[in-house]
DNA sequence: CAAAATTGCTTTAAGCCTAAAATGATTTCC
DNA sequence: GGAAATCATTTTAGGCTTAAAGCAATTTTG
C-alpha cells in the first residue's frame, strides 16, 4: 500500500504540478535535530565561558573573528562573517573597545570606515580562552569517530550550499 | 616528516598523560560549520516568518510545541523542550496570551503550575504558518538526497547523545 | 506536625538581536 | 561639477535571552 501511493506521487511529480501536498516530514524533522545540537552545544559553551572566563559568546565571537586578521577588520566586514545585524555589531564592539579588548579607529582613506583590532591584551584573553574552548568542543565531539568527522562535514557543506542557494534565490 | 610526528604523538597519547596539547582543530571546524548551517537556516526561517505572517520565530516555536500538546502543557515543559529560560517563556507566553493566541490558566490541583494552551485562533494561525514553513525546510534542504537527508539524521544523533553526556559530566 | 528543601513561576538587570530609519561619506553618472 | 545612488555605520524601537534573585506552593524529613 505505501509503495503503491509512493509511485502515484512520484509519477504526478514527473508529469505535471501535484495537487496533494508534498511530504517534507523528513527534512523538518532533521531541521529540528540539527537545531537541537547546535542549542545544546552553544549553551554548553556559552555557559562555560560565562563560569571560567566571565565571557559572552557574542564577544568570544567577535574576538575570534579579529585573531583570524591581524590587521583588524571593518565593521560589515565582521557583521557579515559573524551571520548578524550591522547595528549589533556596534553595540558589541562599543562594549569591547570599553573594556580594553579592541582597538577602533577610522580609516584613512574612507572616513565611513572603522577598522578594529584585538588590543595586546584583548588578544593574549582570546588565546587563553580559545585553548579551553578547543578542548571543551573536542569533549563534545568526543564520542564520533574521524570518519562520523569527516562524513559530518561533507554533508553539512552540502546543506550550507543547498540553503545558500535557497536562500539567494528570493534575495537576488 | 608529519607522519612521523603524528606517530610520535600516537604512541604518546597510548601511553601517558600528554604534555604537548592535543590537536582539536577538526572538531573546531566541524562545530563552526554546524553553527553556520543553523544561523543560516534559522535566519532565513525568521525573515520569511516576519515578512509573510509578521511573526517572529520564538512565537512560531512555542506554538509549535503547544500545537504537539492538545491537553496544554506547564511552562517548564514548554522551557526544557524549547531548551530556553524559564524567565523567557514567562515573556513570550505574556505576549501571545495577550494577542488571543493562547490560554493560560492555573492547575487546579497545583496552584503553582500554569497550563497553556493554544486557543482555537492560535491553532488555526500555527496550522497555516506551519504548512507554509514546511516547504520552506524542504526547499533550504532540496539539494540533499534521501540518503544524505538519513545520514544527517543518524551523525546528528550521535552528535546530540555525545555532546548530552559531555555537557551532564559537569552538570550531574 | 513544623522546619527545611524543592518546585514552578516571575521579576530584575544586563546584554543580545533584528529590522528599519537616519546620518554622513564616497561614487556614479549625467 | 552637482544630483542621485550607494555604502558604512549608528540610532531607534521593540522584542528576545540569560543568570540570578525572589516568591509562593508543595513535598520531604526529622
Amino acid at each position: 500500500m505505501p509503495a503503491a501511493s509512493d509511485c502515484i506521487k512520484m509519477l504526478d511529480s514527473e508529469t505535471k504540478a501535484v495537487e496533494t501536498p508534498e511530504d517534507h516530514a523528513e527534512e523538518l524533522r532533521l531541521w529540528l535535530r540539527l537545531l537541537t545540537c547546535t542549542t545544546l552545544i552553544e549553551g554548553e559553551v556559552r555557559g562555560r565561558l560565562r563560569q571560567r572566563f566571565d565571557v559572552t559568546l557574542p564577544r568570544f565571537d567577535l574576538m575570534a573573528q579579529l585573531d583570524k586578521a591581524p590587521d583588524g577588520m571593518t565593521l560589515s566586514d565582521v557583521s557579515k562573517r559573524m551571520m548578524v545585524s550591522n547595528g549589533n555589531v556596534t553595540g558589541l564592539v562599543e562594549r569591547l573597545v570599553e573594556s580594553g579588548h579592541l582597538d577602533r579607529r577610522t580609516s584613512e582613506t574612507d572616513r565611513r570606515v572603522q577598522v578594529i583590532r584585538l588590543t595586546k591584551l584583548g588578544r593574549a584573553e582570546f588565546r587563553r580562552m580559545a585553548a579551553e574552548h578547543e578542548t571543551w568542543i573536542a569533549a563534545l565531539f568526543a564520542d564520533l569517530t574521524p570518519k562520523d568527522v569527516r562524513e559530518l562535514m561533507r554533508l553539512l557543506a552540502k546543506t550550507k550550499a543547498s540553503a545558500q542557494k535557497s536562500a539567494a534565490r528570493r534575495r537576488p
